[in-house]
RNA sequence: GGAGAGGUGGCGGAGUCCGGUUGAACGUGCCUGACUCGAAAUCAGGUGAAGGCGCAAGCCUUCCGUGGGUUCGAAUCCCACCCUCUCCGCCA
């Protein structure tokens, strides 16, 4: 069903660059350390060499057109037919050396095109340094129950229940597929509801997004690089993906938009299916629902001015935070390592909830996370906006986190609402989505 | 899926048959100034984006759905593609 559609053409890309070029020289050794610190290997000094051979190439293209402005003004006059034969005869000569230059500019950008790909976001300096397990824990909420009795995971509970039906996912879909049943279902649809209404009491547009979008909308988000460990279904025979997440359908919104500043900071909710290959995570955490291939998800997406953006990343995380706490769920909320975050992210927070059936006795698990992108993602995009004193278009700044991630909230709702009796409370805020105060027992 | 119409600047809308002083008439919206105690109305001027050079003022280039082609020169001619709208059919 997946597999890549042969759009590997060779045709000029269009520039668009995640850093600006032009910051390149100025910023080569902060550059070039950042990536070191990120484990990311880029060429920075031959893509300052590539953008400067670009510089010149464009100027001399200029130049050249200008010429050809002016020879084609000349001719607008009646002329003799030997000054007609001169004239057209020179017009020849300069459309000629305007192809040249033109050819010229087009190799130089294609260089500095693939040599900026492969550079990724700055990060924030206060960013642990350092890879996954170098996370900073910023605090940590709610106490982990104390069971008396022995504790189910999700997996055992969903059996127990009859709420999710793995070995038929694997049948007819494959593995890392499921089916959701009974009140696993309400569940699911109760989880996007409530935080849903979350969001959209704190000034979020909510939305239904398509669940597949255009490959060069997919590319501008960045949402994981376009190698052999993509994380991206691509659709045969067509130039369309399945969406990862909502952010890449919500971004797209304001794909080659100028927005007035008036209108920011702009906050939009996505309810969309996710879908994820999951390359290369064989046996990670791969039992149950933590890790599978498709899944319902309400996602944030918030565009900013540059100034706002530190702010509002705050103002994502509170509500991820109080969208737990309403779940009666204990978290940690963790700051992410350098080395572990991904190409657009400038910053990201991690809320990761207790799972009393994770590992041994129970464990974090990751539930939520919030990034700022600052003008990455937006630079690619060409989303800007109108800043009303200067009259002037600037990059905005995107943002995005999860409201809730369903089947990864699942886990923690079933695992720490459990009781003796093999029942599952229901907590109250979701309560009146789900029409129901306990699932079981039986 | 069949038939037709069309894609031009913030918006509306000329120009395309007969290629050249058209970055683009005209209207409208918006900004500035004049008038006014203010406002409206009226008048005058200004008002797109991206990129290059420059300390700056500024100068220059590119862009009329997208990509090619013809030509000394294309919004205007040719080819392909994309999208939108209307009608018919089909369908959750």
């Amino acid at each position: 069903m997946s597999g890549w559609t042969g759009c590997e053409s060779t045709a000029v890309l269009p520039f668009r660059p995640m850093l600006d070029p032009r910051v390149l020289a100025d910023r080569r050794d902060e550059i070039a350390s950042n990536c070191q610190r990120r484990g990311v290997t880029v060429d920075v000094d031959a893509a300052v060499a590539a953008h400067e051979r670009v510089t010149v190439q464009q100027t001399a293209l200029n130049d050249q057109n200008r010429a050809r402005n002016e020879h084609q003004k000349s001719g607008r006059k009646q002329l003799s037919p030997e000054e007609r034969e001169a004239h057209v005869a020179e017009g020849r000569r300069l459309k000629e050396s305007v192809g040249e230059i033109e050819g010229q500019l087009a190799d130089a950008q294609a260089e500095l095109n693939r040599l900026m790909a492969a550079i990724p976001n700055f990060a924030h300096p206060d960013s642990p340094v350092g890879g996954e397990k170098d996370f900073r824990v910023l605090r940590t909420v709610g106490e982990p129950r104390r069971f008396d009795f022995a504790p189910l995971d999700h997996l055992a509970i969903a059996e127990r229940l009859d709420l999710v039906d793995f070995e038929s996912g694997a049948k007819v879909s494959g593995p890392k597929f499921y089916y959701l049943k009974n009140e696993a279902v309400l569940l699911d649809m109760a989880l996007q509801r409530y935080a849903l209404d979350i969001v959209t009491a704190e000034g979020f547009t909510p939305f239904i997004t398509p669940d597949l979008a255009r490959r060069d909308i997919v590319d501008a988000m960045a949402f994981s690089p376009r190698d052999a460990a993509t994380q991206i279904y691509s659709v045969a025979d067509s130039e369309l993906d399945l969406i990862g997440t909502a952010e890449i359908t919500l971004g797209g919104l304001y794909q080659d938009e100028i927005v007035d500043e008036s209108e920011l900071p702009i906050r939009l909710a996505g309810v969309s299916h996710c879908y994820r290959t999951e390359a290369g995570s064989a046996g990670r955490e791969s039992k149950g629902l933590y890790r599978v291939h498709q899944f319902s998800k309400v996602e944030m997406f918030v565009l900013t001015r540059p100034e706002d953006s530190a702010a509002m990343h705050d103002e994502i995380l509170a509500i991820e935070e109080k969208i737990f706490q309403g779940l009666e769920i204990p978290y940690r909320v963790i700051d992410i390592a350098i080395g572990d975050l991904g190409a657009p992210a400038y910053r990201k927070f991690d809320i990761e909830a207790w799972m009393p059936g994770r590992g041994e006795n129970g464990d974090y698990g990751e539930v939520t996370s919030a990034s700022n992108c600052t003008d990455f993602q937006a630079r690619r995009l060409r989303a800007r906006f109108r800043r009303a004193e200067t009259r002037k278009n600037e990059l905005l700044h995107t943002l995005n986190g999860t409201a809730v991630a369903v089947t990864r909230t699942l886990i923690p709702v079933l695992e720490n609402h459990q009781d003796s009796d093999g029942s599952i409370a229901i907590p109250k805020a979701l309560q009146p989505y789900m029409g129901l105060e306990r699932i079981g027992p039986r």
